[in-house]
DNA sequence: TATCCGCTTTACCCTTAGGGTAAAGTCAAC
DNA sequence: GTTGACTTTACCCTAAGGGTAAAGCGGATA
């Protein structure tokens, strides 16, 4: 039997932390005596502990690593498998935002190098008045977070052409999202996906027309906040107001764009002399 | 003015948000309300507040962030460029760290489709009983945490190095480092970096000799945990006790093996029958 | 004018994976 | 018997907010 302090030095684990996990109930220790409480491990828990530390290496939860010790034995190995699989999935799709990111910090620094502000960008995006028509559209309303955003929204797309095709609609222009939400939240926002159509059908819903604040962005979609808010800026400093919901306008399809840079978005506010 | 809802809304942060960034002192609303309370943030607050979402996703701390804003106006842009500069390289670090990660999830995935256990590589540790020379050793003893271990002992072997040199001793093997810490410390533990050689002069001391578990590692020494593990377990169940300070030798240099399989460890723990 | 709904306020507790420190008890060696 | 090392529990702390409650406030409507 190993002491706590012995059981720490061996697996390189602070005796906080064994505490810890037998307070999680993740490592209990062999023997515990009574009368003064001390924490003995056994030889064969060496091995339990360092697979622990294998697991935590792998970024997971201390939550899930108890799921995966608690296994039934004879699933244990399978379960384990199908774990790592969808964890190296998890952290492989970090290590792609890690390498997104990085790109975007070398940007900024050479934009710096060059005498630039990291927000000059800012006041370049140029904002347009324009009058749109109204138009028919096919859509569908959604609560949705940000994440939910990214990996559905090709989706909920797809349903629109389908609906499209399957109703013999003539298509009118690229696709959008249509802002609900009064306010961000980042557990969902309400979103209307939409897709103009010529026939102004059941099934369809007319978007109005009228004077909007126009701006147009070449780039990834999540600088498009920055447009939403020069779009804002503008309109409170020339004296417009809201009037109607915000909407994106997808005029390359992110599927076909080969770079960020090549991605062009058309951001419209409607607004209303104040 | 914009309310906190609104500017919320444009930045795409949560009020909640907004009100933390308030009691830090991050971002405070342009204008309050001394009757109600009522928070109002200026159109030109959009911009700072884009600037720190910008920071944010570049991973900086709300901390470092403020330190950024809170930067003299002739200074900024050159500390801002230092910033992102050295949070580059510490993001770099992690990517790395993360693909190191994906390709140790690989192999134990591609050993469990194999039929193999996880932690089947422990009961494959070879243990030996050896009787080992008393040496004398140049040596350093320091404080290290494991950070500063990983950066640092390429600059405690050279000064060892540097040592021998000046002082005409004869190598007599590979570098080596002596644990003395007798409980594992994230902090920080008591390490000797030595490297044998001939004559026992002054300067140097003598690494007492006997009996020893000796395990051989091929691998990164990020596993060493294991071997020590594996070492301990021997020698309980085959009735010695330990009888001094556990060592390792790195055979290979680590500067020049190519690949982690390439590196191969001795790792040394004195022992006596019980 | 009263009411209602939506917005905003503060206040309190919760999250991960332990670290730091204190006060007290325990063990083995000298 | 004493000392020093080891162990115990208990309490507070971290970063960046999320969740919820109770109460106050504002504008629109009946």
């Amino acid at each position: 039997m190993l002491s706590i302090g012995e059981f720490s030095k061996i697996c390189e684990v602070s005796t906080k932390t064994l505490r810890y996990y037998d307070e999680i109930g993740l490592i209990t220790p062999d023997e515990i005596n009574p009368e003064n409480g001390y924490r003995f491990y056994s030889i064969r828990q060496l091995k339990k502990m360092l697979f622990i530390n294998r697991l935590k290496s792998y970024h997971f939860s201390l939550e899930e690593i108890k799921a995966i010790l608690n296994a039934e034995e004879d699933q244990s190995e399978e379960r384990l498998g199908i774990a790592l699989i969808r964890k190296r999935m998890e952290i492989q799709r970090r290590a792609d935002e890690l390498q997104y990111t990085l790109k975007r910090m070398y940007e900024d620094i050479v934009t710096l190098e060059s005498g630039l502000p990291v927000m000059s960008y800012y006041n370049r995006i140029d904002v347009q008045l324009v009058e749109t028509k109204k138009v028919a559209i096919v859509s569908k309303r959604q609560v949705l977070s940000r994440d939910d955003y990214a990996a559905g929204y090709g989706a909920y797309f797809s349903r629109l052409y389908e609906t499209i095709a399957s109703e013999a609609l003539t298509l009118l222009g690229t696709p959008m999202t249509i802002y609900h939400s009064t306010e961000y939240n980042p557990a969902g926002n309400d979103i209307e996906f939409a897709i103009p159509v010529r026939e102004a059908v059941d099934g369809t819903r007319e978007l109005p027309g009228g004077l909007c604040a126009k701006a147009v962005w070449k780039g990834a979609y999540s600088e498009l906040t920055s447009v939403y808010a020069k779009l804002r800026e503008w309109t409170e400093q020339e004296g417009y107001i809201l009037a109607g919901l915000p909407y994106e306008v997808y005029v390359t399809d992110p599927g076909q764009a080969a770079a960020f840079g090549d991605i062009v978005t058309e951001v419209y506010v409607p607004v209303r002399k104040k």
